[in-house]
DNA sequence: CGAGGGTTTGAAGCAGCTCAAATGGAGTGG
DNA sequence: CCACTCCATTTGAGCTGCTTCAAACCCTCG
């Protein structure tokens, strides 16, 4: 069993439509798999499934956005580029994560798969069809993708505001959230990924890691999994200094 | 009139659901006031008007959400702090634009204004009313927070990856965005809150406001305005270095 | 005209970056 | 099973862009 399978099966059947940003602090309810009845998602009737590999492009900030993706396992990263080469990673996301642009010709962003992943397609006619014959699925995806706007200022306020051992705190108890507050997650992204994601460089995530790991708050365990050792400490640090 | 109202006026009807985050970079089509029918706004049917002072608080982090906003004029800015009092401004908002947490307990950011402000006070009661009579409403609202979710990313993409400069360039194009596009903007918040806004200190912003005048890429003009000469090098710089 | 606030400028410090090298772990082939 | 390669990660050392601290400036308003 891959690393990602262990954070996509502690995760429930969220929803996000258009724009994924940041998925990491967005609290979610959980519901077993089993309460899911397939009526309940009328997506997966006219989904159609891919396999994708470990370090692919799903598609690029540009593409023409003619459809939108749901990912049934796997990670992704979502990203933007600017003209050098700089890239700032806009979320992780995870199995029943929604991508894709609901209501614009064009990606705005690019999606690439971080370890293999299982995607189910939705050509956006297709949605766009569902949307007006449910008009119930709008409300729902509002919901969602406030959820989503939720967790992109959250984003901000830890790209703008925070020290690099704050902000290293915050995504590991961000990730401990999304599977449940575990206190073993995987992290199947690497460091160069990590540190697109919080503004910082490898190096700067990799000296955080050490420092984390000397002062007892984690431990780094087999296949790329770290433990969270003391997770008030972790949350004092993320909240503030 | 003051400074703000010349923001208002080029703003068409925006239109923004639930948390309202970063909506600088937001390209809105244009429409002039006449054409917008009462009719097509019921909102405006329900809501309670209330002038406010500048520098005065609507609501913040943690209050009950009981209501939503829509300015009617004036500017606000949404912010979120952390413990030790580091602020993160989330957005600068303006007439059209809707502020409140539509689908949570509480809010999750505070609001204050910037200067005057008229504002509609909508209760979220009759919003949840207004949403089950009327499920288009749903789908336009899922359309606009779907933008606020793409200028959030673009916020992100600032804040992690550009420099001082990149940012204030950044900033100063998307207000000329938001004002058409306009030459002269107008600057209503203080440098402070454009610093918290774009992650740096106000020493820093005038520095790269002196930086830019010297450059003879902006000029100060009267009443707070700022006058973008070069816009194609801004945009350079904006975008990259 | 004087007080009070925001803004600008200056000088020094430092968190995080850059450049560089060492380490380690996974995969491959002998 | 070991040797080797390759590449991510870690560690080190120096640098720099932004911050911090401090003071001067300047506008607005009473």
């Amino acid at each position: 069993m891959s690393a990602h399978t262990a954070i996509a099966a502690a995760q429930p059947n969220r929803f996000v439509p258009g724009y994924l940003a940041a998925t990491m602090p967005q609290s979610v309810g959980g519901m077993p798999k089993a309460q899911r009845s397939p009526a309940a998602d009328p997506l997966a009737t006219i989904a159609q499934v891919k396999v994708i590999d470990r370090e692919q492009s799903i598609f690029a900030e540009g593409d023409a956005a003619d459809a939108i993706f749901r990912i049934v396992d796997g990670v992704i990263r979502l990203y933007k580029l600017l003209p050098d080469g700089r890239r700032q990673i806009i979320g992780f996301l995870q199995a029943g994560d929604m991508v894709g642009l609901a209501f614009a010709e064009r990606y705005l962003y690019s999606a690439e798969t971080v370890t293999a992943c299982t995607v189910q397609r939705i050509s956006r006619s297709q949605l766009d069809a569902l949307l007006d014959a449910q008009p119930s699925l709008a409300r729902k995806l509002l919901s969602v993708t406030t959820s989503e706007l939720v967790a992109a200022q959250d984003q901000m306020l830890l790209l703008g505001r925070k020290t690099a051992l704050e902000k290293l705190a915050s995504f590991l108890l961000a990730l401990s959230r999304r599977t449940d507050g575990n206190r073993a997650i995987a992290l199947p992204m690497s460091r160069s990924d990590i540190a697109d994601y919080l503004g910082l460089t490898t190096e700067t995530v990799s000296r955080g890691f050490t420092k984390l790991k000397t002062s007892r708050l984690i431990r780094i365990l087999d296949g790329g999994k770290v433990e969270l050792l003391d997770h008030d400490a972790l949350a004092d640090l993320a909240d503030c200094a």
